[in-house]
DNA sequence: ACCGTACTTTACGCGGTGTCAAGTCTTTAC
DNA sequence: GTAAAGACTTGACACCGCGTAAAGTACGGT
């Protein structure tokens, strides 16, 4: 953590007036005190129902504290979808995919990583479709970090490509764009969340879609 | 075009109290004003990038004018929903897919009028989204205009599985389910918008998709 | 004792939504 | 011919969110 808090001025006109709970032995810094709540109430009210002010209450922390850390709401965001990958363990995950015995399984690791993934983090990606349309220059940001989701596709499908498990003019961009596609945010809130399908039944669904389009006859 | 203008009712799609549209020689009222520049600004400068201030100088009118006629910025983007839909003439492409000869010529029909009315509309779909979002109100408004969107999808589902044409184990609903994934205004996006896909291949790929998910082996 | 760090308080400027009240101009109605 | 009704304008205000600025306060280390 880092100071103390001077004296509980309560009442303080910016709106705090909380209980402020920051546990310094605990092992919360300010810095994730802030992600956390941010999360939570952004996950909860969007990203246009939740101000900064809000968020450091919730932290137990001024609103210039927030400005302090992250400089604006974008970077704040910013640091947000980092925070949740790493808190949510993707890298890991990654590594299992890509640590597949073949590249049909590599593929249907993706799939099985979207499924389990996806759930935790759709909130969150909401709360991010809408500042990217918001937001130009978070939008840009953006662009990088969805690029570099699709780089991991674009592997996998190199990879079947090589082992010759593509279908008949099928190339590895058109292969990687249904990829993208099928393993969006967007694909999966329309079924599992709008559609109340199971995650199981949307990761059959993805994966046959896949196999289909993607492998060759014998294959699919 | 300002105030003058006597009577020439005409469609209210609100169906508001004063329906007293003026048409000058020209032809075109003040409420039509409104949306037709509302529509250019917000789908270049997408929902927060637009101020109705800025609507009402772009239509020569006064702020005021704007919550006259429509009440809120909701209230506008409601109208506008209606208004495209009607000038963009949706209701003559469904005719058209009703009209099909077949159950498997309408959900062609289905995918093509999507192929061809989505360009037309997917910038504003963009908007709208950010307002769900943002704010409740329109999100409930619009999930009422996406159910009857639904049940034209589910209508010639059921269609498909009167005629015996529904592949074995695949219930209406579930076919409802995906047709309106595939047929989604997100994918759309994906494909063609974000990934470069001409429509004609997006349209292919989505019409194969439903053929062999939706249909019995034999036809699909 | 001193300085740097972390956080707080208070105060602006800016821009957007939504509301109110009064005023202008024009058409319609008596 | 005058009065009422309709359509739109002007100007002002409350409220809230973002972002910035400038002091001020508490603590830790040297």
């Amino acid at each position: 953590m880092s100071r103390q808090d001077p004296g509980r001025p309560d009442t303080t006109p910016n709106g705090n007036a909380d209980l402020t709970q920051r546990a310094t032995g605990g092992g919360l810094d300010t810095r994730t005190a802030i992600l956390r709540s941010a999360r939570t109430l952004l996950e909860q009210h969007g990203y246009h129902g939740v101000g900064l002010a809000e968020v450091a209450r919730a932290a137990g922390l001024s609103r210039q504290t927030v400005y302090l850390h992250f400089g604006s709401k974008r970077g704040l965001l910013l640091a947000l979808v980092d925070w949740v990958d790493q808190v949510e363990g993707l890298e890991e995950l990654l590594a299992v995919a890509r640590s597949a015995p073949s590249a049909v399984a590599a593929l249907d690791a993706l799939v099985h990583l979207t499924a389990v993934y996806t759930p935790r983090i759709y909130k969150l990606a909401a709360v991010l479709e809408v500042a990217r349309r918001s937001d130009p220059d978070f939008d840009a940001a953006w662009q990088d970090r969805m690029a570099h989701r699709r780089r991991n596709m674009g592997a996998v499908v190199k990879w079947l490509a090589d082992a010759g498990d593509l279908a008949d003019g099928m190339s590895v961009k058109s292969g990687t764009d249904i990829v993208w596609t099928m393993l969006s945010v967007h694909l999966f809130e329309d079924l599992v969340v709008d559609r109340g399908w199971s995650t199981e039944r949307y990761q059959a669904f993805v994966e046959d879609v896949l196999h289909h389009r993607l492998l060759p006859p014998d294959l699919g």
